[in-house]
This record gives C-alpha cells, sequence and structure tokens, in this order.
DNA sequence: CGATTTTACGAAAACGTTTTCGATTTGATA
DNA sequence: TATCAAATCGAAAACGTTTTCGTAAAATCG
C-alpha cells in the first residue's frame, strides 16, 4: 500500500502524467471522460499531491511562520488565535515559535524560518531586542513580513499596533479624573517602543494637568511578571507612604501589586487605586475588579495575517508592494479598582 | 541576487554538484582541499539548502502537526509551550491548528496535516469528538502519532494523560475531610473521557465515604466556560440552598461560580466551599484563593514530544515501535477555598 | 474535398537535493 | 615495474509535481 502518485494513476489509465495532472487542476485541454476516469481513480487510490514536490516545483509552501515572545500569555495567545483561525481559512498554516524574550533566540529563529523557506513571517520581538539586523535580512530577502504589537519601528515592514501613548494617555487622565493625586507608575522595559510609549503617555498626562511628575513615582519591570508586581507595590507603600494610585504597563503586573494589597489590608480602591493595562480576562474576575485598556489582540492578530497575505500575493504575482501600518483602537475599561466606595 | 544553490557552487568552483553536496554534509570521500574551497564558497554566497528539495528527496520535513480544541486556554496555552519548546531543540517546528471544539473541524484538520504530510501528529480531542475514523487513518497511514489529555483510548497510539479518576477522588477527599457534607458536581461534557473520569472518581468517593449521592447535585458543562459555571451557581444555589460546597471540573468554571457567590454576599468558604481542577495561574490570585488539583501541563508537552521523536525515529529506520502511555502525577492544591475559618 | 481551426494529448524540462555506484588517480607494496 | 588498495571525484537516477510547447486527430468551413 504506497502512496498514490500521478504517475501510478497514469500508468493505470495509460495516459501521460501530464494529462492526469491537467484533469486534476481542471485544465481545459482535457476530454470529460479521460477528466472523469481520472478523478474517480485519484479518489480510489486515495490520492493526495505530494506537497514536498508542489513545494518544489511552485517555491512555496503555504506556511508562514509566527514568533511571539511567549506562548503562555493573554495578549499572545489571543494574537495566535487569530492569526492561526485566519491563516486556515485563506488555506495558510502556522508555525509558531517563542522567543523566550530573547534577542539571540529570536535571531536564530529568523534563520530557521528563512532556511524553511517559509512564505511570510509574523512577528513581535522580544524585549531585549535592540539589533535588526536579522529584520533587515528578512526585508532584504523580500519575504513577506508583518510586524505587530512590539515593533521596530525603522524597519520597512507592515505594522499593526495600538497607539499607546493615547490609551495610557487616557487611563491615566480616567484616574485623576476620578480624584487620585499622587499616582505611581510600573513601567514595562526600557527597550521595547510601546513599553516607552506607555510611558511617555503617562507622564505627558500627569503634568498637562498641573500634577507634579516625580521620577521617583516611575518603577521598571525587566520581566513583567507577576512578582514584579508583588514586589514593587511593596516598594511603593514603603518609599512613598502617600501614594493613592498605581497604575501598572500591564495586567499581569497589575495583578501582582493587587495581590500584595489585598494580602496587607490595604483597601483598594479606596486607599489605593489601581490600574492595568490590556484586559486580560482574569482582570474582571478579581476582587476587585481591575481597571484597564482594551487592547483588541485577536483582530490584531487577523488584521496581522491579512496584511501578510496581500503582500504574499504581491510577491507571488510579481507585483509591487507598500508596506502599510495599521493602529487600532483602544478603550478605557472603567471597575471597581479606580472608582472609590466614597 | 539570486538564492544560492548547489550548482551554482559547483560551477563557481568547477566541480560537481555531487562533490560539493558531499563537501557540505561532511563525506568522508572529499579531499579537504575542495572540502574547504566549498565551505568557504558556500558561506560567502549565503547558501542555505532549499528545504523544498531536501524534503522531496529524503521525505521528511522536520515539521509536526498540533491539533488543540483551543489556544487561548491556560492548559492547552502550557502544553503548546512544552511541545515547541522541545520540537526547536531537537530540530523540528510545530504547525499548530486549533479544532474550536468540533469534531468536523478536527476532521478536515488531520486530512490537512496528512496532506502537508508532517513527520508526526500532536492531538488533543475535541469535546464532541465521538467517531474515530480519522485518528484510525493517520494510524493506518503509519504516520508517528501521540494522543494527549483528552484520548481516545482504543486507538493503538502513544498517550500522555492524568489519572483523573484518581485526581478527582483525592480532591473530593479533601473536601469530605474539610467537613464539607453536601456537594454540588459541575461536571464537563458528557463525551470526553477525561469527563467521564472526573466524574467517576467524585461519585465512587461520595459513596466511599458513606455520603448520599444525589444525581440531582450534578450539572453537566456543554461549553465548559466561565459563563456556565456563574449559571449553574446561581441554579445550584436556587435548586439546593443547602449545598455547602461545589466541586467544578476545571477553574475556569469555578472562577464563574466563584464570581456569582462574591457578587451575591455568599462567603466562601464559609457559606460555600469551592474546589476547580487545572491549577490555571488565575486560581491563586482570586479572593479567596481556589483550592485546585494541580496537572503538569508542561511537563505533559514535553513528554508528548519525545514520545513522538522515539516513534518518529523508528518509523525513519524502519523498526517497529510499540506505543506507550504515560500518567503523569497530580496533586491536590489547597488554598483559602475549602478550609472553613471557624 | 482541401484548408484551417479546435480539441486532446504527451514529451520533456525544470525545481534542487541526495545517494549509489562506478571510474580515475594516487600512493603503497612486493 | 607490476599489482593492489586507498583516496577522490562525478554521472546519473530518483523524489513527484507543474507547465511549456509541439503534434496528431478531429471538427469546421468555404
Amino acid at each position: 500500500m504506497k502512496e498514490a502518485t500521478l504517475k501510478e494513476i497514469a500508468e493505470q489509465l495509460g495516459i501521460s502524467i501530464t494529462t492526469v495532472s491537467k484533469a486534476l487542476k481542471g485544465y481545459s485541454d482535457v476530454s470529460l471522460k479521460t477528466k472523469n476516469a481520472v478523478i474517480s481513480l485519484a479518489k480510489e487510490l486515495n490520492y493526495t499531491p505530494n506537497s514536498f514536490a508542489v513545494n518544489l516545483r511552485t517555491k512555496e509552501s503555504k506556511t508562514i511562520g509566527l514568533i511571539v515572545p511567549e506562548i503562555v500569555h493573554h495578549f499572545f495567545s489571543n494574537v495566535i488565535n487569530g492569526i492561526v483561525a485566519e491563516a486556515e481559512k485563506n488555506g495558510y498554516l502556522v508555525i509558531i515559535l517563542q522567543s523566550n524574550e530573547s534577542l539571540e533566540l529570536e535571531k536564530k529563529q529568523v534563520e530557521l524560518l528563512i532556511n524553511k523557506r517559509v512564505d511570510g513571517i509574523i512577528m513581535s520581538l522580544s524585549n531585549d531586542s535592540n539589533d535588526d539586523s536579522h529584520l533587515k535580512e528578512i526585508v532584504e530577502r523580500k519575504i513577506p513580513f508583518v510586524q505587530f504589537d512590539k515593533i521596530a519601528k525603522l524597519i520597512a515592514s507592515s505594522k499593526v499596533i495600538i497607539n499607546d501613548q493615547e490609551a495610557s494617555s487616557n487611563a491615566t487622565q480616567h484616574l485623576i479624573d476620578a480624584g487620585f493625586k499622587k499616582i505611581a507608575y510600573i513601567r514595562g522595559p526600557i527597550n521595547p517602543q510601546n513599553s516607552i510609549d506607555r510611558f511617555i503617555g503617562f507622564k505627558k498626562t500627569i503634568q498637562a494637568n498641573g500634577l507634579e511628575y516625580n521620577p521617583g513615582l516611575v518603577y521598571t519591570c525587566e520581566q513583567v511578571t507577576f512578582k514584579e508586581g508583588v514586589d514593587y507595590a511593596a516598594a511603593i507603600i514603603n518609599d512613598h507612604p502617600d501614594v493613592d494610585a498605581i497604575f501598572c504597563t500591564t495586567d499581569l503586573v497589575a495583578v501582582g501589586v493587587l495581590s500584595y494589597l489585598n494580602d496587607h489590608q490595604i483597601t483598594v480602591p479606596d486607599k489605593i487605586g489601581l490600574m492595568g493595562f490590556s484586559n486580560w480576562f482574569m482582570s474582571q474576575v478579581l476582587t476587585p475588579k481591575l481597571s484597564t485598556v482594551e487592547q483588541p489582540s485577536l483582530e490584531m492578530g487577523i488584521i496581522a495575517f491579512n496584511l501578510l497575505l496581500e503582500e504574499m500575493n504581491c510577491h507571488k504575482d510579481n507585483l509591487p508592494f507598500k508596506p502599510r501600518t495599521i493602529v487600532l483602537k483602544t478603550e478605557v475599561i472603567i471597575r471597581e479598582s479606580t472608582i472609590k466606595n466614597k
């Protein structure tokens, strides 16, 4: 019981491989009679085209590569979901790689995908990505390429992002409007553009409202973990007992903060207001429910794939493609953690 | 600037393609001089083997397929993480597909992976999988195959699972030992084996402790969602006001239950004890912290891949492979939601 | 009926690699 | 010097498909 091939079908039917191939692909220069014969025998033999041979011949594999910093991550797993689903709809499969926030690994994985000759690459940069060479190589090799979330601004590729500065600014404004006056900020790592932008949005809005901007109230995460949230909460309470709100660069950190505050009977929001970012699922089931910023992750994945698809189609037909940047809407979600009870 | 090929290197060096290939692959019948010349020119031309051609020739793609019911899911995303990481370590890439708990989609995806001629397949069944034919096809085609978590018992493949009955039994015993007497059970869908086993573990342990088993206290999830947890909590409170504990088939449902109870000022655990299953991240940050069962997800992924790898290696060398079933340890995690304060 | 167009088919090249097997050359040995 | 073994190389087939181009037969037309 061998794998059926065009050759086998051709031999059994006493016709040429060419005709078999054409019959199966619906070419017009094959008679209805032979076409039907071919199709029915193919079905009978359980024929499926050998994708390796098709790839070699057509120079495409209908497969794309996706590199994310982390798979087990509410935001990224949602983006993955969007990309995988949309890709499948369009006949593409997705190879997923995880850079573990390591530039070194990220570079290796880009090489891996290039060597695999995927039809396109989608990626979000790791936190310590401060080197562009591997991204440049993708562009130079003319491999269709889309960046999302954590991007390298200067690389000429399509991009799907949110306006982090504006989103962060809106959230900060909400905190101020809700009556908080001395707000600490736990920011993300120094490298990523979105981490920088969120911080700028915070700082500008503090100043725009005539509040004093105090650099001592800014804490910087390196790993962006639950534990860092816990630790920085302790540090803030210790260093600045008069802080009345904490704004975190992402929900996971905010959950760490909340965990510390709850454990130490520091009531949220009455004693300290708390705001996250990204609207993870768990933020709505905490006590108190966490205010945050909705960041459209599934949509981001869907759009990223469709941008890539456009570029892949142009690439196939040797048409030029002009990279585009799409900025998605965000929304401040107001829940219990920023609305004082008195 | 074309892609470099063996042919190009051969022509530039005035030698045959054969020798170039051998030089790059470290064959012993090529002189050191030509070998060095080939290697250095290959580096200079930025040569990478055309994987499409290699696949066709070697009949393997160093790529495996993975089908999970859901990607955005704490348990599955952890398994994915384990598989992807372990695969990469061993030179394999992973194509991920999501069946969305749909048998129909699952079947299509199996076909897709077979047609892509992946070297092996790992999968966890969707909830409405009550038909084996697509799995049988995998086995019949002799494609290396590993099932995990939600499996079809009768299919002759390797499997990685936990002892759901025992785990569920242990959790139930803990509830009883903690003083709960009238325990409601929110179970998973009717089809999946692990859903059935968890229920059996619950029921047997109730009876073994001389408590009355009341089928009216058993509620069945269809989708296993947060919302079902909320709704069933309401139903339980309404139907059986004297229930003093609820055991849920998974943490997500337990979170729904907790959300309802918190919103209605029904204190956990004093009024009602609550136990989940799977030890999702969020279960430790809830108020009160959720007792649950630790299910080793990352490890499950790692082991699943290694089983597959073993089978793929045998398959390559035409050696026989005997499928194995590996049962992983679980542990009841006792937190606040099952320890009464008085 | 002869000329022309359609219709139906196939030969062959190409994609880029791997591997078998034989051929040639070199060096060693008697 | 004749013989044999080792070292070094290459021709060619094979993997299975797609597509171009040519050709023969059938159909159409004046």
